[in-house]
RNA sequence: GCGCCUGUAGCUCAGCUGGAUAGAGUGUCGCCCUCCGAAGGCGAAGGUCACAGGUUCGAAUCCUGUCAGGCGCGCCA
């Protein structure tokens, strides 16, 4: 049930039975026409553009073109009215019927109501987090997350085949990093006075002593402590060797490896909880480490033999000269023959792979996998590699597969309007896990969606939990809940009335006069297209937005009755208008429930 | 120096992929409600859509250039 397809189907059939009269010439494009709400509710229900973009083509006038349709149009059951104004708008009202069928599907399909299905099925590959497993998932994640699972559910919605997916870093310096951290937890553990995490001369002696000099040690979080500690449980001290003076580090090749894959898989857990307890839940963790085992050879074959990599010597960037800049041969990719500004080395100086070419294999991996439009989301700070990653997905794919990414700015934690200090080295910077804790999973979530991703958002952690009109978490919220409150009202005041969907589904919709309830039906008719806008542009704060709009016009019509008694949901003596009221509360309560759906968030029955 | 993102009301932001008189919240000012159907209602003021050109029936939206802010710029991921 889409009221503006259908409208606009008559719409195109209109214009077929011109053409088939001669009035207009064949082979018009159409795919520009639309049907939309106008701007101001006084030019009518809907609004199309059509003469305006036919009139070049037809060889007519735009006005002369729009009386035509106009007129034509009026024949059609779900058109009582057509206009033609301005430059050549036709204004459209739509017969009551029109609006009672939109009602009543909504009561019959429930959160269904909003599906579409210009997904067709076709596969979608979203991937979002990807954080590295080295720690728990802090605030500046959360952005990401909530962008990529509602992305999801959107195109989920739009009838998309969706596969929500995490592209896990586990292998490279960092896990490296990781790697010795936790071996300095370990050795603590055995000898806490001699591996103090504090004493900055025992960590820089130890590191060369180890033969690692120039490595420092990150990671400090107490999270690795029980790591450390579960490492300890297994292997005893069987990693590190007793010497005269206490314990020793054993050579770096034989404790490394074990502890590597032992940590980044107790930090994949973590990260795991983390996610859980945002209430996402990803398909598909593809692990680096995998790729480069099997993929990454294969496709650095495969670009070879089309002399897509060669070794070359880069250019500095102008300007900006760095200090220890020496022209160096490498193995390069050819992305400035996809569009990317420079070619890209695939290979650091030791012979390993840089990230880059093990982010080939993996995007050409999901292009195997039948995933030829894929989106990721990443933090601004990458922006950098957006080109050169489609340049390689392009190439990869032979044209086949085409990646958007979507960059998701700075997240600012507030608190009373004023910006919180965080540090990690102080230890105080705020995991995702504390900001759940402090204002709940709904509220991380639908507030990180109500910016647009590529503008900078303010999290205020006493903002976000105000009733109040401007809090857009609480105003939709809120409506939802009245709406809940409304029937329990009801149950109260003509508790013998049936209320059931049946009843509800059988009430007379005539008698739904009242502007601001047609203001309210009006919005529910547009959810449809809403969730089609949205999908197409990749764009989930728009459903925020349009929740908002909403539940506006919800509270609106319900303030109504406070002016005008008359005008209250519940009238005790007229059960034909209480009953044709409360199916259309209720269908505001499914559409709310039907975008949070999208949102991945709880609707409420009660403010608490 | 180059690339990407951003620039809309005093403030925080929308603006449906090019449509009609650019919207909302907040703040300011004025009225109402002081209610119990819970956390408010009505109205006013407030704009050179950063700036300058261009494209066309029509531009906040598309193109070019300029300015300002953010991010990034050869073996970190």
């Amino acid at each position: 049930m889409n009221l503006f397809r259908d409208v606009k189907a008559d719409l195109d059939r209109t214009v077929e039975t011109l053409i088939a009269e001669g009035v207009l010439p064949e082979g018009l494009d159409l795919s520009r026409v639309t049907v939309e709400p106008p701007r101001d509710a006084s030019h009518g229900d809907m609004a199309t553009n059509a003469a305006m973009l036919l009139s070049k083509p037809a060889g007519m006038k735009p006005r002369d073109l729009a009386e035509k349709l106009a007129e034509a149009l009026t024949g059609h059951d779900r058109i009582a009215t057509a206009e033609v104004a301005g430059p050549g708008f036709i204004n459209l009202r739509l017969a009551a019927t029109a609006w009672h069928d939109v009602l009543r599907a909504i009561l019959d399909l429930g959160t269904a109501y909003g599906d579409s299905d210009i997904g067709a099925r076709r596969k979608v590959n979203v991937e979002y987090v990807s954080a590295n497993p080295t720690g728990p998932l802090h605030i500046g994640h959360a952005r990401g997350a909530v962008v990529g699972d509602a992305l999801s559910g959107l195109l989920l919605k739009a009838g998309y085949d969706v596969c929500k997916e995490y592209w896990v870093n586990d292998a490279g310096s960092q896990i490296d990093s990781l790697g010795w951290a936790v071996y300095w937890r370990y050795l603590e553990i055995l000898d806490p006075k001699k591996f103090a995490i504090t004493d900055e001369a025992a960590i820089k002696s130890f590191m060369a002593a180890m033969g690692a000099p120039d490595r420092e040690l990150e990671y400090r979080g107490e999270y690795l402590i029980p790591v450390a500690q579960a490492l300890f449980e297994e292997k005893g001290d069987a990693l590190a060797v007793k010497g005269a003076d206490g314990f020793e580090g054993k050579p770096v090749d034989e404790w490394l490896p074990p502890i590597r894959l032992f940590a980044v898989d107790k930090m994949l857990d973590l990260i795991k909880d983390d996610l859980k307890v945002l209430g996402i839940d990803q398909d598909v963790f593809t692990s680096e480490r995998w790729i480069i085992e099997t993929h990454v050879d294969r496709i650095v074959a495969w670009l070879k033999d089309r002399d897509l990599i060669y070794r070359g010597i880069l250019e500095p960037p102008k300007g900006q000269k760095p200090d220890d800049w020496e022209p160096r041969e490498q193995t390069l990719f050819r992305a400035t023959q996809f569009g990317d500004d420079v070619d890209r080395p695939l290979q650091k100086s030791d012979g390993s792979w840089t990230y880059f070419a093990s982010d080939i294999a993996y995007h050409w991996n999901k292009h195997e996998r039948g995933y030829d439009r894929q989106i990721n989301i990443w933090g601004a700070d990458h922006g950098g590699y957006v080109k050169r990653m489609q340049a390689a997905v392009t190439a990869a794919s032979e044209g086949k597969a085409a990646l958007t990414v979507k960059l998701c700015q700075m997240v600012r934690l507030m608190d009373k309007g004023e910006p919180m200090k965080m540090s990690k080295r102080a230890g105080n910077f705020v995991t995702l896990r504390d900001l759940v804790d402090a204002v709940g999973k709904d509220v991380v979530r639908f507030y990180l969606l109500t910016r647009k991703p590529d503008a900078p958002l303010d999290f205020d952690l006493t903002a976000v939990k105000e009733q109040s009109r401007d809090n857009m978490v609480f105003y939709v919220h809120y409506a939802h809940a009245r709406g809940h409150s409304v029937f329990r009202m009801a149950g109260e005041q003509v508790p013998d009335l049936d209320v059931s969907d049946a009843a509800l589904a059988a009430a007379d919709l005539n008698l739904l006069s009242e502007e601001s309830e047609q203001a309210v039906l009006r919005l529910l008719s547009e959810w449809p297209r809403v969730i089609e806008a949205a999908a197409e542009a990749e764009e989930p704060h728009r459903i925020a937005y349009y929740l908002y709009d909403l539940a506006s016009a919800f509270h609106g019509w319900w303030s109504k009755g406070k002016e005008d008694t008359a005008l209250r949901f519940i009238q005790a003596d007229d059960p034909a208008v209480t009953l044709a009221r409360l199916a259309l509360v209720k269908a505001v309560r499914i559409v709310i429930a039907s975008g949070l759906a999208v949102f991945g968030v709880e609707p409420v029955e009660e403010l608490t």
